[in-house]
DNA sequence: TGTACATCAGTGAACGCGCGTTCACTGATGTAC
DNA sequence: TGTACATCAGTGAACGCGCGTTCACTGATGTAC
């Protein structure tokens, strides 16, 4: 975000030390726990320093859910481009990569997928509201799932056609699954328990989904 | 819950207007706009009367997420017993009825499937943790589901076997969409939208399932 | 090299807010005699 | 029928809490001359 320097201007870039210290709280605490004042505190300055960096608690807050977006997209990218096997295999990867990272990162899952965060306030005037930064940074996922289905098509794994009620489903399948497992609705998780039933849904969709 | 009389004791059933009003809360603001005070407020008494009634709020939480699952589960219900055609068909509007009940009460759905709700806090004896009483409402429509499968099986629709798998992919697709279309992941969504993606999705989750 | 100045990141006191919870109390009701 | 009493639902004042945000300020830094 700012330039490296050796010593820098006062703080030196208190806006990376209070998203870094706003992600420990967000991983401690969970969402609601995420405080401009602790924040502030664990990066070492007073509580109202944050206002020079951040217009309001909201700012922090969406700055942060973008940065685990970011991170985010990244695994599932990584999953993708070096899973071995053909397209389908790699497809299922991609779906493994997403339980894993949910159960890996509970809290980010979380915050990433907050309403609020996704939808501008309603506009006084009456202009189109726009598209959040949340929700921009919401897509590269996403994107990335049409991606993955499109080779699968072109590899002949699934029938041509309109991808979207393909992707539909898969995501939704995929993302239930994680949120079930992070909000142990089937009780404690763990880890290898996430891959056993990511596995199983993977299973179960591709038979659906499967061309024959 | 206490008996009905032509003018009762004090308030009356001042128990059922803090629920009550507290499900008004909860529809106008969400769980986190849930408020002793002001359910107390709505209710037309003190801000301390509650405490006669529930050990705390989170004592009226409790209760009002039990009797959400209740509501959420004669829902379900109803569609199983009432739905016409086969067992397959009537599996699948269990689904529908699964998801339309999600858009239709937004707010009482994301109460209900909050992690906190089904997890004692941990003991500080060593004693094993006890199902927490909103766990136990919620395990009405999961066992409603396992229901309809075994109907299902037993109609040669699903090859017979473990149930558990069939059920974890149901649910958990039927579960995911509901999240996603409530937290407006997809953008806006109506309850049409819903109904086309739900139809969407089980056809999909249908297509894996299907014995061959 | 030195001086004056503009910039702006960080300070600390203060404000107002709604909240959960406690506590001594009040007053309406049902019941025993 | 009337009286004394026990019960307990509801009252209102108070406490302490952490919070977001504002504001006048201070003080370190970079830069123009």
């Amino acid at each position: 975000m700012s330039r490296s320097r050796e010593r820098p201007y006062h703080h030196g870039d208190l806006r990376a030390a209070l998203l870094s210290a706003a992600l420990t709280l967000l991983r401690e605490r969970g969402p609601d726990g995420i405080t401009l004042r602790e924040a502030a505190k664990r990066a070492g300055v007073s509580h109202a320093a944050p206002y020079h960096h951040f217009p309001d608690k909201s700012g922090l807050i969406e700055a942060l859910a973008i940065a685990c977006f970011e991170a985010f997209a990244n695994a599932l990218e990584r999953a993708w481009l070096t899973a071995p096997g053909p397209s389908m295999e790699r497809f299922r990867a991609v779906g493994l990569a997403y339980v894993q990272y949910g159960l890996d990162h509970p809290a980010e899952f979380r915050l990433m997928n907050r309403p609020e965060l996704r939808h501008a306030p309603p506009t006084t005037d009456g202009a189109a509201r726009e598209e959040t930064a949340v929700a921009a940074a919401a897509r590269k996922p996403y994107e990335l799932l049409l991606t993955a289905i499109a080779a699968c098509q072109a590899d002949g794994f699934i029938a041509h056609g309109d991808r979207e009620p393909l992707a539909l489903t898969a995501w939704v399948s995929v993302h239930g699954l994680t949120v079930v497992l992070i909000d142990g609705l089937l009780g404690p998780a763990t880890r290898k328990d996430g891959d056993r039933l990511a596995y199983q849904v993977t299973q179960t969709l591709g038979d659906g989904l499967l061309r024959r």
